[in-house]
DNA sequence: TTTGTAATCGTTACCGGTTACGTTGACAAC
DNA sequence: GTTGTCAACGTAACCGGTAACGATTACAAA
């Protein structure tokens, strides 16, 4: 790298060509009423001076930047895989991307921060922003697609089918024979937390099976949060025989707390998660989980935004993307059931 | 979402408090010289209009940002990895982050983009950048800090151990009783690349193997690239017994090729990778392959950025992390030969 | 030759902040 | 009473671009 402390600005460019700052704008946007010959100048000064655009610049001016956002709160394996989504669907279509992630300066789970990012960004640098699992409703100049939204919410929005998922799993489990299932919930603002335990409340009863509440964990989503939760259902004396975490990074953490306790998995616990992160194939035993398709989902929202931002979208503004159930080693019949 | 069409400037708030926007910008940003009344009645019409500073409209202005920058080309599992690192380097730091990825307009591998995508932001939008795997050596106002750098260049860098990583490869070939080992190599211009491919070539020299040229293919990387070397380096009648592929994108490839030709892994054909990504875990005999930490990279090549920017760094502007050999599957004597 | 029109290009206000500088007024020291 | 000092605040220039508008020129038509 070579620091240089003078970048080079249009003016410079215009004094190298011998013309205003206004007929370089012109050239570079490609605007009409520069001559040909004007033109040629001022790009030969462009490629001497090796002068690029501001994006800052251009963007408070501005109204169109051609640059989606994207803000999310943290950066994990769920974020990652909805970002190569993203990514795939922007390829060579005249969209960057920008990801704004903050560092968390007002501990991890401030209120707002959806809409902070957003007023930071959407005020000018970009065109559109997708924001993904935002705690509520947020405002914009500039149109929003939410991924995993807050309950309620009637924005624009791609989601899994947390509803069936959900319900696929705890049937999955039904199947094997389990009657006393576990429940670890994630934040409950958010639709998907909602939808999740919603199938799971709706398959035991479908099942003939009682909600017992004292079998249900408030987590929040965050993997740390299921720790203790699960000790706790775990150390009871008639603890269940299975439990569905709302997502997989809580899920790990009830396979690490069963491991602990000296209980096997599948043996003494049936353990299913939510979201398929690519980590829950290589636990042993693999966890049984729902796939969900990051991927998917951040390649749908992406589609949105942009067309949302051209001012071509046709579909519907809420989008529900199938699920589906990975069975792995984690789930078996209880011990004390023998199945035909 | 809610459409709002006029933003909350600094100005609105300056006329809401009754004061010049440059007292606002003074109690904004803790400045001296604004009385307590006068502060109260500010932050107040603060909270009440929601008014939140412009990112943009601060940086062009300003010199320091407290936003780091982080550049690339493409967005894959490694992108993915790197940036956990970077995030968790970054967190409670005061820095935030902003990733910038171009749509390709320019075609996949436009030479120049980090210069193109640094000038964009370093001009005023960021403190400095992280930029990974870039081309070539690159110009900026502010530190930058590259992961995977270009050959020879003594720019601040983060890179892996390759030369050890894929020695170590290669003599674990050997080891099993490997003697022609085909290789397929990244992009030359990488030192990355050029490591590996000096790794491969001294390990089968140490082990008074002559190198075969006609046993390494030309790849850039891009896991695409690897098929028809892949198939062209299986095909041949003295096809090699193994091969070493420069990352594990393009081993997958391999992998994929081999299925096709009807050739079984390790049986007929040994296989290794580079990069640990979490896929190569995931295939069906999993992928050995050598690790470097790519959340390790990043969160170095954050570190060393942060510490840049406000001056405090002090150690070595070049780092090289360790690698290590991860066994897996993929890998087995030759069926000629049998080890005792 | 005069006039109209269109092409070309410069001037300037502006985007939303920051900051150098100037102004005001309160208060203390002379 | 005058002067100096300093805190508090406003004014205006500025960052690097964009675009509305006005000015200039060339050329064709009258």
């Amino acid at each position: 790298m070579t620091e240089v402390n003078a970048p080079v600005t249009m003016s410079d460019v215009a004094r190298a060509a011998g013309v205003s700052t206004a007929t370089v704008s012109r050239v570079v946007n490609g605007h009409y009423g520069v001559s040909a010959h004007t033109s040629a100048q001022v790009r030969s000064a462009i490629e001497r001076l090796g002068y690029e655009s501001s994006l800052v610049a251009t963007s408070l001016r501005r109204s169109r930047t051609n640059v989606l956002g994207l803000v999310t709160h943290s950066f994990q394996s769920y974020t990652a895989e909805v970002l190569k989504g993203v990514m795939q669907a922007l390829t060579r279509s005249g969209f960057d991307l920008i990801i704004y992630a903050n560092s968390d300066l007002y501990g991890s789970y401030s209120e707002g921060w959806e809409q902070r990012h957003l007023t930071r960004l959407s005020g000018t640098l970009t065109d559109g922003c997708i924001v993904v699992t935002p705690w509520g409703e947020v405002q914009s100049r500039t149109p929003v697609v939410a991924i995993d939204p807050a309950r309620h919410s009637t924005a624009p929005a791609v989601t899994a089918d947390n509803l069936a998922g959900a319900t696929a799993a705890v049937e999955h489990l039904l199947g094997l024979g389990h009657r006393r299932i576990g429940f670890i919930a994630g934040r409950s603002n958010l639709a998907a937390a909602w939808s999740r335990e919603e199938g799971y409340r709706s398959a035991l009863t479908g099942a003939g099976v009682p909600v017992d509440l004292t079998l249900i964990g408030r987590g929040d989503f965050n993997p740390e949060s299921a720790s203790p939760l699960a000790r706790a259902l775990l150390q009871r004396a008639d603890r269940p025989t299975a439990i569905f975490a709302a997502s997989d990074g809580m899920a790990l953490k009830v396979l690490e707390a069963a491991k602990e306790l000296g209980l096997s998995v599948p043996g003494d616990l049936s353990v299913v998660g939510f979201d398929n992160i690519p980590e829950s194939a290589l636990t042993e035993p693999g966890l049984t989980t729902v796939d969900q398709s990051m991927y998917q989902l951040g390649y749908e929202a992406a589609r949105m935004l942009k067309a949302l931002v051209t001012g071509e979208w046709e579909g519907p503004r809420q989008m529900v993307l199938p699920t589906s159930l990975v069975v792995r080693g984690s789930t078996a019949p209880p011990k004390s059931i023998t199945r035909s």
